[in-house]
DNA sequence: CCCATGTTGTGAAAGCTTTCACAACCAATT
DNA sequence: AATTGGTTGTGAAAGCTTTCACAACATGGG
Protein backbone atom coordinates (compact mmCIF):
# COMPACT_ATOMS: atom_id res chain seq x y z
CA UNK A 1 0.00 0.00 0.00
CA UNK A 2 1.36 3.67 -0.77
CA UNK A 3 0.95 5.20 2.13
CA UNK A 4 4.15 8.05 1.67
CA UNK A 5 4.26 9.88 -1.09
CA UNK A 6 2.79 13.13 -0.85
CA UNK A 7 -0.80 13.22 -3.22
CA UNK A 8 -1.02 16.39 -5.24
CA UNK A 9 -3.96 18.51 -5.23
CA UNK A 10 -4.60 17.14 -9.23
CA UNK A 11 -4.83 14.05 -7.34
CA UNK A 12 -7.25 14.73 -5.32
CA UNK A 13 -9.54 16.91 -7.62
CA UNK A 14 -9.24 13.68 -9.89
CA UNK A 15 -10.71 11.11 -6.86
CA UNK A 16 -13.85 13.00 -6.64
CA UNK A 17 -14.07 13.27 -10.64
CA UNK A 18 -13.73 9.17 -10.24
CA UNK A 19 -15.96 8.96 -7.35
CA UNK A 20 -18.72 11.32 -9.14
CA UNK A 21 -18.15 8.83 -11.71
CA UNK A 22 -18.41 5.47 -10.15
CA UNK A 23 -21.85 6.40 -7.95
CA UNK A 24 -23.21 6.85 -11.80
CA UNK A 25 -21.74 3.60 -12.71
CA UNK A 26 -23.21 1.90 -9.96
CA UNK A 27 -26.67 3.59 -10.37
CA UNK A 28 -26.31 2.13 -13.77
CA UNK A 29 -25.25 -1.44 -12.13
CA UNK A 30 -22.32 -1.36 -13.50
CA UNK A 31 -20.40 -4.42 -11.78
CA UNK A 32 -16.92 -3.67 -13.17
CA UNK A 33 -14.54 -0.61 -14.92
CA UNK A 34 -11.30 -0.58 -16.54
CA UNK A 35 -8.87 2.34 -16.27
CA UNK A 36 -9.73 3.08 -20.20
CA UNK A 37 -13.86 3.29 -19.16
CA UNK A 38 -13.27 5.50 -16.36
CA UNK A 39 -10.97 7.23 -18.24
CA UNK A 40 -12.73 8.14 -21.28
CA UNK A 41 -16.07 9.18 -18.95
CA UNK A 42 -13.52 11.64 -17.50
CA UNK A 43 -11.66 13.00 -20.60
CA UNK A 44 -8.71 11.48 -19.09
CA UNK A 45 -5.69 9.06 -20.20
CA UNK A 46 -6.12 5.27 -18.63
CA UNK A 47 -2.56 5.57 -17.06
CA UNK A 48 -3.70 8.82 -15.00
CA UNK A 49 -6.40 6.62 -13.99
CA UNK A 50 -4.17 3.56 -12.79
CA UNK A 51 -1.56 6.02 -11.23
CA UNK A 52 -3.83 8.30 -9.18
CA UNK A 53 -5.58 5.08 -7.65
CA UNK A 54 -2.10 3.59 -7.25
CA UNK A 55 -1.09 6.08 -4.61
CA UNK A 56 -4.24 4.49 -1.93
CA UNK A 57 -3.67 0.72 -2.97
CA UNK A 58 -4.01 -1.85 -5.64
CA UNK A 59 -7.98 -2.14 -6.29
CA UNK A 60 -8.15 -4.00 -9.31
CA UNK A 61 -8.09 -7.42 -10.94
CA UNK A 62 -5.50 -7.57 -14.09
CA UNK A 63 -7.46 -8.32 -16.88
CA UNK A 64 -10.51 -7.50 -15.05
CA UNK A 65 -10.61 -3.81 -13.81
CA UNK A 66 -11.90 -2.53 -10.73
CA UNK A 67 -15.07 -3.76 -9.02
CA UNK A 68 -17.65 -0.82 -9.44
CA UNK A 69 -19.01 -0.65 -5.59
CA UNK A 70 -15.85 -1.60 -4.25
CA UNK A 71 -13.88 1.01 -5.55
CA UNK A 72 -16.64 4.01 -5.34
CA UNK A 73 -16.53 2.70 -1.29
CA UNK A 74 -12.94 2.71 -1.78
CA UNK A 75 -12.29 6.17 -2.66
CA UNK A 76 -15.35 7.18 -0.47
CA UNK A 77 -13.31 6.54 2.03
CA UNK A 78 -10.28 8.26 0.82
CA UNK A 79 -12.42 11.16 0.22
CA UNK A 80 -13.96 11.13 3.90
CA UNK A 81 -17.22 11.47 2.24
CA UNK A 82 -18.38 8.17 3.60
CA UNK A 83 -18.88 10.01 7.10
CA UNK A 84 -21.26 13.40 7.93
CA UNK A 85 -19.63 16.23 8.34
CA UNK A 86 -20.65 19.19 10.23
CA UNK A 87 -20.57 22.53 8.45
CA UNK A 88 -21.03 25.90 9.06
CA UNK A 89 -21.95 29.03 6.75
CA UNK A 90 -21.14 32.95 7.40
CA UNK A 91 -23.07 35.69 5.79
CA UNK A 92 -25.98 34.74 4.84
CA UNK A 93 -26.23 36.70 1.34
CA UNK A 94 -27.06 35.97 -1.69
CA UNK A 95 -24.62 33.25 -2.39
CA UNK A 96 -25.22 31.95 1.23
CA UNK A 97 -28.88 31.47 1.02
CA UNK A 98 -28.11 29.80 -2.35
CA UNK A 99 -25.85 27.01 -0.29
CA UNK A 100 -28.11 26.32 2.20
CA UNK A 101 -30.93 25.65 -0.73
CA UNK A 102 -28.59 23.35 -1.99
CA UNK A 103 -29.82 20.12 -0.88
CA UNK A 104 -26.87 18.33 -2.73
CA UNK A 105 -24.43 18.89 -0.25
CA UNK A 106 -26.37 17.33 2.65
CA UNK A 107 -26.97 13.94 0.31
CA UNK A 108 -23.13 13.94 0.31
CA UNK A 109 -22.36 14.12 4.01
CA UNK A 110 -22.08 18.04 4.34
CA UNK A 111 -24.61 18.41 6.59
CA UNK A 112 -25.37 22.49 7.23
CA UNK A 113 -25.56 22.88 10.71
CA UNK A 114 -25.30 26.76 11.89
CA UNK A 115 -25.57 30.31 9.80
CA UNK A 116 -23.92 33.11 11.54
CA UNK A 117 -24.76 36.76 10.39
CA UNK A 118 -23.50 40.27 11.48
CA UNK A 119 -26.86 41.58 10.49
CA UNK A 120 -29.68 42.19 13.02
CA UNK A 121 -32.09 41.96 10.30
CA UNK A 122 -31.05 38.40 9.32
CA UNK A 123 -30.29 37.42 13.12
CA UNK A 124 -32.95 35.38 15.08
CA UNK A 125 -34.95 34.82 11.42
CA UNK A 126 -35.07 31.24 10.38
CA UNK A 127 -33.98 30.44 7.18
CA UNK A 128 -34.80 26.99 5.67
CA UNK A 129 -35.34 25.29 9.14
CA UNK A 130 -32.05 27.05 10.74
CA UNK A 131 -31.89 30.03 12.74
CA UNK A 132 -29.46 32.58 12.11
CA UNK A 133 -26.90 33.22 14.99
CA UNK A 134 -25.04 36.25 15.81
CA UNK A 135 -21.32 36.04 14.14
CA UNK A 136 -20.14 37.77 17.47
CA UNK A 137 -20.17 34.36 19.20
CA UNK A 138 -18.86 32.61 15.78
CA UNK A 139 -15.59 30.93 17.78
CA UNK A 140 -17.90 29.79 20.86
CA UNK A 141 -20.36 28.01 19.01
CA UNK A 142 -18.33 26.57 16.25
CA UNK A 143 -16.48 24.58 19.14
CA UNK A 144 -19.84 23.66 21.31
CA UNK A 145 -21.59 22.36 17.91
CA UNK A 146 -18.19 20.77 16.91
CA UNK A 147 -18.09 22.34 13.58
CA UNK A 148 -15.53 20.47 11.19
CA UNK A 149 -15.64 22.88 7.79
CA UNK A 150 -16.51 26.79 7.67
CA UNK A 151 -18.00 28.63 4.24
CA UNK A 152 -16.93 32.19 4.67
CA UNK A 153 -19.53 33.97 1.78
CA UNK A 154 -19.36 37.35 3.61
CA UNK A 155 -17.82 40.60 1.71
CA UNK A 156 -14.28 40.49 1.10
CA UNK A 157 -13.64 43.46 3.77
CA UNK A 158 -14.93 41.19 6.35
CA UNK A 159 -13.36 37.64 5.61
CA UNK A 160 -10.21 37.76 7.66
CA UNK A 161 -11.77 38.61 10.70
CA UNK A 162 -14.10 36.24 10.09
CA UNK A 163 -11.75 33.62 9.30
CA UNK A 164 -9.71 34.71 12.67
CA UNK A 165 -12.52 33.69 14.51
CA UNK A 166 -13.01 30.42 12.78
CA UNK A 167 -9.02 29.23 13.37
CA UNK A 168 -9.69 30.34 16.73
CA UNK A 169 -12.20 27.70 17.09
CA UNK A 170 -9.96 25.36 16.13
CA UNK A 171 -11.43 24.49 12.60
CA UNK A 172 -8.86 23.49 10.11
CA UNK A 173 -11.45 23.41 6.68
CA UNK A 174 -12.20 26.24 5.63
CA UNK A 175 -13.88 27.04 2.15
CA UNK A 176 -14.23 30.65 1.00
CA UNK A 177 -15.73 32.62 -1.52
CA UNK A 178 -14.79 36.17 -1.03
CA UNK A 179 -12.12 37.27 -3.25
CA UNK A 180 -9.14 37.70 -1.30
CA UNK A 181 -6.38 35.70 -0.03
CA UNK A 182 -7.04 34.91 3.64
CA UNK A 183 -3.76 34.24 5.93
CA UNK A 184 -4.17 30.86 7.88
CA UNK A 185 -2.14 28.86 9.62
CA UNK A 186 -0.01 26.07 8.74
CA UNK A 187 -2.67 23.11 9.60
CA UNK A 188 -5.77 24.73 8.24
CA UNK A 189 -6.88 23.82 4.78
CA UNK A 190 -8.15 26.90 3.06
CA UNK A 191 -10.07 26.11 -0.75
CA UNK A 192 -10.96 29.30 -2.35
CA UNK A 193 -14.00 29.36 -5.25
CA UNK A 194 -13.42 32.63 -6.96
CA UNK A 195 -15.87 33.11 -9.92
CA UNK A 196 -14.18 36.19 -11.00
CA UNK A 197 -10.90 34.30 -11.76
CA UNK A 198 -12.92 31.77 -13.74
CA UNK A 199 -14.32 34.64 -15.56
CA UNK A 200 -11.12 36.02 -15.93
CA UNK A 201 -9.81 33.46 -17.29
CA UNK A 202 -12.19 32.81 -19.97
CA UNK A 203 -11.82 36.37 -21.42
CA UNK A 204 -7.82 35.34 -21.56
CA UNK A 205 -8.99 32.37 -24.00
CA UNK A 206 -10.82 34.73 -25.85
CA UNK A 207 -8.25 37.48 -26.12
CA UNK A 208 -5.49 35.01 -26.93
CA UNK A 209 -7.29 31.71 -28.13
CA UNK A 210 -4.02 31.07 -29.69
CA UNK A 211 -1.99 30.60 -26.08
CA UNK A 212 -4.98 28.84 -24.59
CA UNK A 213 -5.90 24.87 -25.42
CA UNK A 214 -8.32 22.89 -23.93
CA UNK A 215 -10.28 24.66 -21.07
CA UNK B 1 7.84 39.88 -26.70
CA UNK B 2 7.46 36.63 -25.47
CA UNK B 3 5.09 35.44 -28.21
CA UNK B 4 5.39 31.58 -28.56
CA UNK B 5 5.70 29.42 -25.84
CA UNK B 6 2.19 28.26 -24.40
CA UNK B 7 0.58 29.47 -21.37
CA UNK B 8 -0.02 27.84 -18.21
CA UNK B 9 -3.54 27.31 -16.65
CA UNK B 10 -1.62 27.57 -13.19
CA UNK B 11 0.33 31.46 -14.72
CA UNK B 12 -3.47 32.80 -15.96
CA UNK B 13 -4.70 32.11 -12.29
CA UNK B 14 -1.69 34.03 -11.17
CA UNK B 15 -2.04 36.96 -13.61
CA UNK B 16 -5.77 37.10 -12.19
CA UNK B 17 -4.04 37.34 -8.68
CA UNK B 18 -1.63 39.89 -9.59
CA UNK B 19 -3.71 42.01 -11.31
CA UNK B 20 -6.09 41.80 -7.88
CA UNK B 21 -3.42 42.91 -6.25
CA UNK B 22 -2.16 45.78 -8.84
CA UNK B 23 -5.64 47.13 -8.84
CA UNK B 24 -5.52 48.40 -4.72
CA UNK B 25 -1.31 48.94 -4.80
CA UNK B 26 -2.74 51.36 -7.35
CA UNK B 27 -5.68 52.02 -5.11
CA UNK B 28 -3.35 52.96 -2.27
CA UNK B 29 -1.45 55.20 -4.57
CA UNK B 30 1.83 52.99 -4.84
CA UNK B 31 3.89 53.74 -7.94
CA UNK B 32 6.01 50.97 -8.47
CA UNK B 33 6.28 47.28 -7.08
CA UNK B 34 8.97 44.52 -7.20
CA UNK B 35 8.41 41.06 -7.55
CA UNK B 36 9.60 40.20 -3.97
CA UNK B 37 6.95 42.66 -2.77
CA UNK B 38 4.16 41.76 -5.17
CA UNK B 39 5.12 37.82 -4.56
CA UNK B 40 4.74 38.48 -0.56
CA UNK B 41 1.69 40.14 -1.17
CA UNK B 42 -0.02 36.58 -2.76
CA UNK B 43 1.93 34.54 -1.04
CA UNK B 44 4.37 33.46 -4.36
CA UNK B 45 8.13 33.22 -4.47
CA UNK B 46 9.43 36.52 -6.55
CA UNK B 47 10.82 33.92 -8.89
CA UNK B 48 7.37 33.18 -10.14
CA UNK B 49 5.85 36.40 -10.17
CA UNK B 50 9.10 37.39 -13.05
CA UNK B 51 8.64 34.30 -14.65
CA UNK B 52 5.05 35.05 -15.56
CA UNK B 53 5.41 38.09 -16.62
CA UNK B 54 8.48 37.40 -18.83
CA UNK B 55 6.27 35.35 -20.56
CA UNK B 56 4.43 38.45 -21.98
CA UNK B 57 6.96 40.60 -22.05
CA UNK B 58 9.60 42.60 -19.93
CA UNK B 59 7.36 45.02 -18.00
CA UNK B 60 9.98 46.28 -15.24
CA UNK B 61 13.09 48.29 -14.73
CA UNK B 62 16.22 46.48 -13.15
CA UNK B 63 17.06 47.96 -9.65
CA UNK B 64 13.05 49.81 -9.97
CA UNK B 65 10.54 47.23 -10.26
CA UNK B 66 7.20 47.34 -12.06
CA UNK B 67 5.42 50.25 -12.59
CA UNK B 68 2.25 49.63 -11.01
CA UNK B 69 -0.56 51.13 -12.83
CA UNK B 70 1.21 50.35 -16.26
CA UNK B 71 1.51 46.71 -15.00
CA UNK B 72 -1.70 47.10 -14.20
CA UNK B 73 -3.26 48.27 -17.27
CA UNK B 74 -0.91 45.53 -19.25
CA UNK B 75 -2.41 42.51 -17.44
CA UNK B 76 -5.35 43.66 -17.64
CA UNK B 77 -4.57 43.91 -21.31
CA UNK B 78 -3.94 40.25 -21.80
CA UNK B 79 -6.32 38.95 -19.66
CA UNK B 80 -8.79 40.38 -21.40
CA UNK B 81 -10.51 42.57 -18.82
CA UNK B 82 -9.77 46.20 -20.19
CA UNK B 83 -12.80 45.51 -22.16
CA UNK B 84 -16.32 44.70 -21.58
CA UNK B 85 -18.11 41.04 -22.21
CA UNK B 86 -21.36 40.42 -23.12
CA UNK B 87 -22.47 37.59 -20.54
CA UNK B 88 -25.80 35.38 -20.15
CA UNK B 89 -27.24 33.35 -17.68
CA UNK B 90 -28.88 30.36 -18.13
CA UNK B 91 -30.74 28.72 -15.13
CA UNK B 92 -32.09 31.77 -12.86
CA UNK B 93 -32.52 29.75 -9.62
CA UNK B 94 -30.35 29.98 -6.18
CA UNK B 95 -26.95 29.91 -8.01
CA UNK B 96 -28.23 32.11 -10.94
CA UNK B 97 -30.24 34.44 -9.01
CA UNK B 98 -26.86 35.25 -6.91
CA UNK B 99 -25.12 36.02 -9.73
CA UNK B 100 -27.46 38.86 -11.21
CA UNK B 101 -27.46 40.43 -7.94
CA UNK B 102 -23.16 40.32 -7.18
CA UNK B 103 -22.36 44.26 -8.71
CA UNK B 104 -18.92 43.06 -9.00
CA UNK B 105 -19.10 41.46 -11.99
CA UNK B 106 -20.44 44.31 -14.05
CA UNK B 107 -17.56 46.51 -12.34
CA UNK B 108 -14.96 44.26 -14.04
CA UNK B 109 -16.55 44.44 -17.21
CA UNK B 110 -18.61 41.67 -17.28
CA UNK B 111 -21.70 42.29 -18.30
CA UNK B 112 -24.88 40.23 -17.88
CA UNK B 113 -27.23 41.10 -20.54
CA UNK B 114 -29.30 37.42 -20.83
CA UNK B 115 -31.41 35.50 -18.79
CA UNK B 116 -32.88 32.62 -19.29
CA UNK B 117 -34.98 29.58 -17.79
CA UNK B 118 -37.43 27.40 -18.81
CA UNK B 119 -39.77 28.23 -16.20
CA UNK B 120 -43.13 29.81 -17.52
CA UNK B 121 -44.10 31.37 -14.12
CA UNK B 122 -39.98 32.79 -14.19
CA UNK B 123 -40.08 33.70 -17.71
CA UNK B 124 -40.99 37.14 -18.73
CA UNK B 125 -40.58 38.23 -15.36
CA UNK B 126 -38.03 41.09 -14.35
CA UNK B 127 -35.35 40.06 -12.16
CA UNK B 128 -32.98 43.11 -11.14
CA UNK B 129 -33.95 45.05 -14.33
CA UNK B 130 -33.73 42.32 -16.73
CA UNK B 131 -36.25 40.28 -18.02
CA UNK B 132 -35.80 36.41 -18.42
CA UNK B 133 -36.31 34.67 -21.31
CA UNK B 134 -37.40 31.19 -22.96
CA UNK B 135 -34.59 28.84 -22.98
CA UNK B 136 -36.39 28.12 -26.21
CA UNK B 137 -35.11 31.08 -28.09
CA UNK B 138 -31.77 30.32 -26.28
CA UNK B 139 -29.02 30.28 -29.83
CA UNK B 140 -31.05 32.45 -31.64
CA UNK B 141 -30.59 34.98 -28.87
CA UNK B 142 -27.58 34.93 -27.82
CA UNK B 143 -26.06 35.22 -31.01
CA UNK B 144 -28.94 38.28 -31.92
CA UNK B 145 -27.11 39.80 -28.87
CA UNK B 146 -23.63 39.21 -29.37
CA UNK B 147 -23.07 36.94 -26.19
CA UNK B 148 -19.26 36.18 -25.48
CA UNK B 149 -19.63 34.41 -22.43
CA UNK B 150 -22.56 31.80 -21.15
CA UNK B 151 -22.94 30.74 -17.70
CA UNK B 152 -24.92 27.55 -16.79
CA UNK B 153 -26.30 26.92 -13.77
CA UNK B 154 -29.35 24.80 -14.45
CA UNK B 155 -29.53 21.41 -12.84
CA UNK B 156 -26.79 18.62 -14.26
CA UNK B 157 -29.46 16.97 -16.50
CA UNK B 158 -30.14 19.46 -18.11
CA UNK B 159 -26.51 21.21 -18.57
CA UNK B 160 -25.52 19.33 -21.72
CA UNK B 161 -28.66 20.25 -23.74
CA UNK B 162 -28.05 23.68 -22.97
CA UNK B 163 -24.23 23.70 -23.24
CA UNK B 164 -25.46 22.49 -26.91
CA UNK B 165 -27.55 25.25 -27.60
CA UNK B 166 -24.60 27.95 -26.85
CA UNK B 167 -22.24 26.25 -28.83
CA UNK B 168 -24.35 26.53 -31.55
CA UNK B 169 -24.39 29.87 -31.12
CA UNK B 170 -20.79 30.18 -31.62
CA UNK B 171 -19.75 31.22 -28.46
CA UNK B 172 -16.54 29.99 -27.45
CA UNK B 173 -16.51 30.72 -23.21
CA UNK B 174 -19.03 29.10 -20.92
CA UNK B 175 -18.65 29.06 -16.95
CA UNK B 176 -20.20 25.52 -15.65
CA UNK B 177 -22.15 25.47 -12.33
CA UNK B 178 -23.33 22.19 -12.86
CA UNK B 179 -21.20 19.07 -11.64
CA UNK B 180 -21.21 17.19 -14.70
CA UNK B 181 -18.12 17.31 -17.37
CA UNK B 182 -19.79 19.06 -20.42
CA UNK B 183 -18.62 17.71 -24.23
CA UNK B 184 -17.29 20.78 -25.83
CA UNK B 185 -15.65 21.28 -29.43
CA UNK B 186 -12.30 22.22 -29.75
CA UNK B 187 -12.29 25.99 -29.41
CA UNK B 188 -14.76 26.88 -26.71
CA UNK B 189 -13.25 27.45 -23.57
CA UNK B 190 -15.11 25.81 -21.01
CA UNK B 191 -14.68 26.29 -17.28
CA UNK B 192 -15.96 24.17 -14.49
CA UNK B 193 -17.17 25.43 -10.78
CA UNK B 194 -17.49 22.79 -8.74
CA UNK B 195 -18.41 23.73 -5.20
CA UNK B 196 -18.64 19.81 -4.17
CA UNK B 197 -15.20 19.36 -5.22
CA UNK B 198 -13.92 21.92 -2.97
CA UNK B 199 -15.98 20.52 -0.04
CA UNK B 200 -14.37 16.86 -1.19
CA UNK B 201 -10.89 18.36 -1.45
CA UNK B 202 -11.40 20.31 2.23
CA UNK B 203 -12.86 16.39 3.59
CA UNK B 204 -10.19 14.92 2.35
CA UNK B 205 -7.32 17.02 4.08
CA UNK B 206 -9.32 16.67 7.35
CA UNK B 207 -8.88 12.63 6.84
CA UNK B 208 -5.60 12.41 5.39
CA UNK B 209 -3.98 15.65 6.72
CA UNK B 210 -0.24 14.01 6.55
CA UNK B 211 -0.77 14.36 2.92
CA UNK B 212 -2.46 16.90 2.73
CA UNK B 213 -0.14 20.65 2.79
CA UNK B 214 -0.97 24.08 2.22
CA UNK B 215 -4.46 24.55 1.10
C1' DC C 1 -2.72 -27.36 -20.30
C1' DC C 2 -1.58 -23.67 -23.58
C1' DC C 3 -2.54 -19.74 -25.98
C1' DA C 4 -4.94 -15.41 -27.10
C1' DT C 5 -6.86 -11.45 -25.19
C1' DG C 6 -7.43 -8.18 -21.82
C1' DT C 7 -6.14 -5.29 -17.89
C1' DT C 8 -3.57 -3.77 -13.73
C1' DG C 9 0.39 -1.86 -11.21
C1' DT C 10 4.57 0.41 -11.66
C1' DG C 11 9.43 1.71 -12.71
C1' DA C 12 11.43 4.65 -16.14
C1' DA C 13 11.10 8.35 -19.62
C1' DA C 14 9.21 12.44 -21.12
C1' DG C 15 7.18 16.67 -20.33
C1' DC C 16 6.00 20.52 -17.66
C1' DT C 17 6.53 23.97 -13.81
C1' DT C 18 9.03 26.11 -10.33
C1' DT C 19 13.17 27.59 -8.30
C1' DC C 20 17.96 28.96 -8.57
C1' DA C 21 21.52 31.89 -9.71
C1' DC C 22 23.61 35.42 -12.00
C1' DA C 23 24.62 38.84 -15.71
C1' DA C 24 22.63 43.10 -16.90
C1' DC C 25 21.02 47.06 -15.68
C1' DC C 26 19.32 51.40 -12.68
C1' DA C 27 19.92 55.03 -9.17
C1' DA C 28 22.14 57.28 -5.51
C1' DT C 29 26.31 58.54 -3.18
C1' DT C 30 30.77 59.78 -2.83
C1' DA D 1 33.60 57.82 -12.53
C1' DA D 2 33.61 54.34 -9.49
C1' DT D 3 31.24 51.93 -5.86
C1' DT D 4 27.24 50.19 -3.40
C1' DG D 5 22.73 48.34 -3.12
C1' DG D 6 18.89 46.95 -5.38
C1' DT D 7 16.02 44.51 -8.98
C1' DT D 8 14.86 42.45 -13.44
C1' DG D 9 14.98 38.88 -17.08
C1' DT D 10 16.33 34.41 -18.13
C1' DG D 11 19.01 30.09 -19.08
C1' DA D 12 19.84 26.09 -16.43
C1' DA D 13 18.78 22.99 -12.52
C1' DA D 14 15.63 20.88 -9.67
C1' DG D 15 11.30 19.17 -8.74
C1' DC D 16 6.89 17.51 -9.92
C1' DT D 17 3.31 15.30 -12.93
C1' DT D 18 1.97 12.70 -16.75
C1' DT D 19 2.74 9.29 -20.10
C1' DC D 20 4.95 5.14 -21.74
C1' DA D 21 5.84 0.46 -21.77
C1' DC D 22 5.84 -3.90 -20.04
C1' DA D 23 5.85 -7.74 -16.64
C1' DA D 24 2.38 -9.90 -14.00
C1' DC D 25 -1.69 -11.74 -13.72
C1' DA D 26 -6.92 -13.19 -15.00
C1' DT D 27 -10.17 -15.45 -18.02
C1' DG D 28 -12.06 -18.30 -21.58
C1' DG D 29 -11.76 -21.47 -25.34
C1' DG D 30 -9.71 -24.92 -27.65
N1 LIG E 1 -23.06 36.86 -5.21
C1 LIG E 1 -22.20 36.35 -6.06
O1 LIG E 1 -22.58 35.91 -7.13
C2 LIG E 1 -20.75 36.30 -5.75
C3 LIG E 1 -19.90 35.86 -6.73
C4 LIG E 1 -18.55 35.77 -6.47
C5 LIG E 1 -18.08 36.11 -5.23
N2 LIG E 1 -18.92 36.53 -4.29
C6 LIG E 1 -18.38 36.86 -2.97
O2 LIG E 1 -19.07 36.14 -1.98
C7 LIG E 1 -19.21 36.92 -0.81
C8 LIG E 1 -20.65 37.10 -0.50
O3 LIG E 1 -21.30 37.67 -1.60
P1 LIG E 1 -22.85 37.96 -1.60
O4 LIG E 1 -23.22 38.39 -2.95
O5 LIG E 1 -23.57 36.81 -1.01
O6 LIG E 1 -22.89 39.22 -0.63
P2 LIG E 1 -24.10 39.74 0.24
O7 LIG E 1 -23.82 41.14 0.58
O8 LIG E 1 -25.38 39.37 -0.42
O9 LIG E 1 -24.00 38.85 1.54
C9 LIG E 1 -23.02 39.03 2.51
C10 LIG E 1 -23.65 38.66 3.84
O10 LIG E 1 -22.63 38.68 4.81
C11 LIG E 1 -23.13 39.35 5.95
N3 LIG E 1 -21.99 39.88 6.69
C12 LIG E 1 -21.25 40.98 6.47
N4 LIG E 1 -20.25 41.09 7.34
C13 LIG E 1 -20.34 40.02 8.14
C14 LIG E 1 -19.59 39.56 9.24
N5 LIG E 1 -18.52 40.23 9.69
N6 LIG E 1 -19.96 38.40 9.82
C15 LIG E 1 -21.01 37.71 9.38
N7 LIG E 1 -21.77 38.10 8.33
C16 LIG E 1 -21.43 39.24 7.73
C17 LIG E 1 -24.06 40.40 5.43
O11 LIG E 1 -24.98 40.79 6.42
C18 LIG E 1 -24.72 39.64 4.29
O12 LIG E 1 -25.84 38.92 4.73
C19 LIG E 1 -18.52 38.24 -1.10
O13 LIG E 1 -17.21 38.20 -0.64
C20 LIG E 1 -18.53 38.30 -2.61
O14 LIG E 1 -17.45 39.05 -3.10
C21 LIG E 1 -20.25 36.62 -4.51
N1 LIG F 1 -27.27 26.22 -5.12
C1 LIG F 1 -26.02 25.90 -4.84
O1 LIG F 1 -25.48 26.29 -3.81
C2 LIG F 1 -25.21 25.06 -5.77
C3 LIG F 1 -23.97 24.65 -5.36
C4 LIG F 1 -23.19 23.89 -6.21
C5 LIG F 1 -23.67 23.56 -7.45
N2 LIG F 1 -24.87 23.95 -7.83
C6 LIG F 1 -25.33 23.59 -9.17
O2 LIG F 1 -25.74 24.74 -9.86
C7 LIG F 1 -26.86 24.44 -10.67
C8 LIG F 1 -28.01 25.32 -10.27
O3 LIG F 1 -28.29 25.10 -8.90
P1 LIG F 1 -29.44 25.89 -8.16
O4 LIG F 1 -29.37 25.56 -6.74
O5 LIG F 1 -29.43 27.31 -8.58
O6 LIG F 1 -30.72 25.15 -8.77
P2 LIG F 1 -32.19 25.70 -8.90
O7 LIG F 1 -33.07 24.54 -9.09
O8 LIG F 1 -32.47 26.67 -7.83
O9 LIG F 1 -32.14 26.53 -10.25
C9 LIG F 1 -32.08 25.94 -11.50
C10 LIG F 1 -32.81 26.85 -12.46
O10 LIG F 1 -32.65 26.35 -13.78
C11 LIG F 1 -33.89 26.37 -14.43
N3 LIG F 1 -33.83 25.37 -15.49
C12 LIG F 1 -34.00 24.03 -15.40
N4 LIG F 1 -33.83 23.47 -16.61
C13 LIG F 1 -33.55 24.47 -17.45
C14 LIG F 1 -33.27 24.51 -18.84
N5 LIG F 1 -33.25 23.41 -19.58
N6 LIG F 1 -33.03 25.71 -19.39
C15 LIG F 1 -33.02 26.82 -18.65
N7 LIG F 1 -33.28 26.85 -17.34
C16 LIG F 1 -33.54 25.67 -16.76
C17 LIG F 1 -34.90 26.09 -13.37
O11 LIG F 1 -36.18 26.57 -13.76
C18 LIG F 1 -34.31 26.89 -12.20
O12 LIG F 1 -34.74 28.21 -12.22
C19 LIG F 1 -27.14 22.98 -10.49
O13 LIG F 1 -26.51 22.25 -11.49
C20 LIG F 1 -26.52 22.68 -9.15
O14 LIG F 1 -26.11 21.34 -9.08
C21 LIG F 1 -25.67 24.71 -7.02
Amino acid sequence: MGKLKRISESTISRLSRYYRALVQLDKDNYETVSSKDLARLEHLTPAQVRKDLSFFGSFGTRGLGYPVRELKDKIARILGVDQEWNVALVGIGNIGSALVSYKEFSRQGFKIKLLFDNDQRKIGSNHKGIVIRDVANLTQELKDNNIEIVVIAVPPQQAQTVCDDIVKADVSAILNFAPINLKVPKGVSLRNENMAMELEHLSFCLVNNDYCEEG
